[in-house]
DNA sequence: ATCTCCCGCCAGCCT
DNA sequence: AGGCTGGCGGGAGAT
């Protein structure tokens, strides 16, 4: 490998990556490998457990990533163990909910508390069909039950106080803070403020921000929010993109996150990859050997999980579709793009016939083969377009 | 020093 | 009883 002419950023990454790296294993990443995984034509059913063997990470790494998943939408759950794949397509009637039960919850703010046992039911099969929950108004038509969760929550059963603190009802209220409001951008410090209504003290807003970290990072891989800064403060904020996505940052055409449709029966490059190794390792305990077996499969997995990254999000942020790209948005974009991407082809297909990672897993290396080959199939599609 | 957030313990629910 | 679910906060990597 040394010889190859590496990709600078591969390179980079390999060398980097001979010990433990939590950029590798953030729930964003995963969440970009989970959807590269699930978004085909042919799923249907999620087992759990099989997610968390295919992606390589333990099973409370998954909960944490379909409960977001769910709170937009994108899949449902059906039964212990078991989510239905709704895809990209569910997300906008999921946003309407929310924001019609956002609206809602404003309107009735002043009239009545209401039987706090039938919105319980209304709201846990709210968050199991993953959207349009009612509950009693807080802040900006907030479920106040998230609000308040922290006030100590008085005597509620210990169920209820449970579901109030879900990380599905926490994205769904933070969600609900960008869709309701006119703020360009919130800290998570802010967020937490507000859901935590009058019980922001120290413990409980660090808890709570902890949360809106795992939460934003897994919108952000989905791109229905990015990371930026208060234009005056320049404290890490995040701005809601939702529907709209962003921008392709070389020539401006949208990319609405919605055109996004399943992708056709192919296998996806950039799945069965995500953290192989689950803990982070203590280098002390492990024998020579094992040092190397771990440094030569995070280099893989690191290329791999970078290269799924792109295939989401594209390497400034905006999306970069390759060969795997829905059918719905391969249109516009590529129409729009075409110009551009004709002076590249030749740069693509230079590095395309240099670049051969040679990758130690098996596995890796057959990913490789057929992402190349996808890649071929498309080109040549393409050039009919 | 502060921010960020992975990790896994363990309580409580479900089957 | 055993498995599933997921809140929670310690603590370590990143900045």
């Amino acid at each position: 490998m040394a010889s190859s002419p590496l990709h600078p950023s591969f390179a980079d990454s390999a060398c980097r990556h001979l010990a433990y790296s939590r950029k590798q294993k953030s729930l964003g990443l995963l969440c970009s490998n989970f959807v590269a995984l699930y978004n085909r034509d042919d799923v249907d059913a999620i087992g759990l457990d099989d997610a968390a063997r295919r992606l390589g990470v333990e099973r409370r790494r998954i909960y944490d990533i379909v409960n977001v998943l769910e709170s937009v939408g994108v899949l449902v759950r059906k039964g212990k163990n078991q989510y239905s794949w709704i895809g990209f397509s569910g997300i906008p009637k999921a946003l309407q909910d929310l924001k019609d039960s956002a609206s809602q919850e404003s309107l009735g703010q002043d009239v009545q508390d209401p039987p706090t046992k039938a919105l319980e039911e209304e709201e846990d099969e709210s968050i199991n069909q993953g959207t349009d929950f009612e509950g009693e108004k807080g802040t900006s038509g907030l479920d106040s039950a998230t609000v308040n969760s922290a006030a100590g929550s008085g005597a509620k059963p210990a169920l209820e106080q449970r579901r109030e603190k879900s990380l599905g009802l926490l994205t769904q209220n933070f969600v609900k803070l960008f869709i309701t409001t006119d703020a360009d951008t919130i800290s998570l410090d802010e967020a937490a403020k507000i859901l935590l209504g009058d019980a922001h003290d120290a413990v409980n807003m660090r808890t709570k921000v902890r949360r809106l970290y795992d939460i934003a990072n897994v919108l952000s891989s989905m791109n229905l929010i990015e990371k930026t800064h208060h234009a005056d403060t320049r404290k890490p904020a995040f701005r809601w993109l939702g529907l709209e996505g962003r921008q392709n940052p070389e020539t401006g055409a949208p990319v609405p996150i919605t055109t996004f449709a399943k992708q056709p029966r192919k296998r996806s490059f950039g799945t069965e990859l995500t953290n192989v190794e689950s803990k982070r390792p203590n280098f002390n305990l492990l024998s020579d050997e094992s040092k190397g077996r771990a440094a030569v499969l995070a280099a893989d997995l690191v290329e791999c999980n970078r290269m799924a990254q792109q295939l989401i999000q594209g390497p400034k942020g905006g999306f970069v579709f390759g060969p795997f790209q829905p059918v719905a948005v391969k249109r516009e974009y590529v129409a729009v793009q075409k110009g551009v991407e004709r002076e590249k082809v030749s740069d693509w297909e230079r590095m395309a016939a240099a670049f051969r990672p040679q990758y130690h897993n098996q596995a890796l290396s057959d990913l490789f083969t057929h992402f190349v080959e996808a890649w071929n199939s498309w080109r040549h599609s393409t050039s009919f377009l």
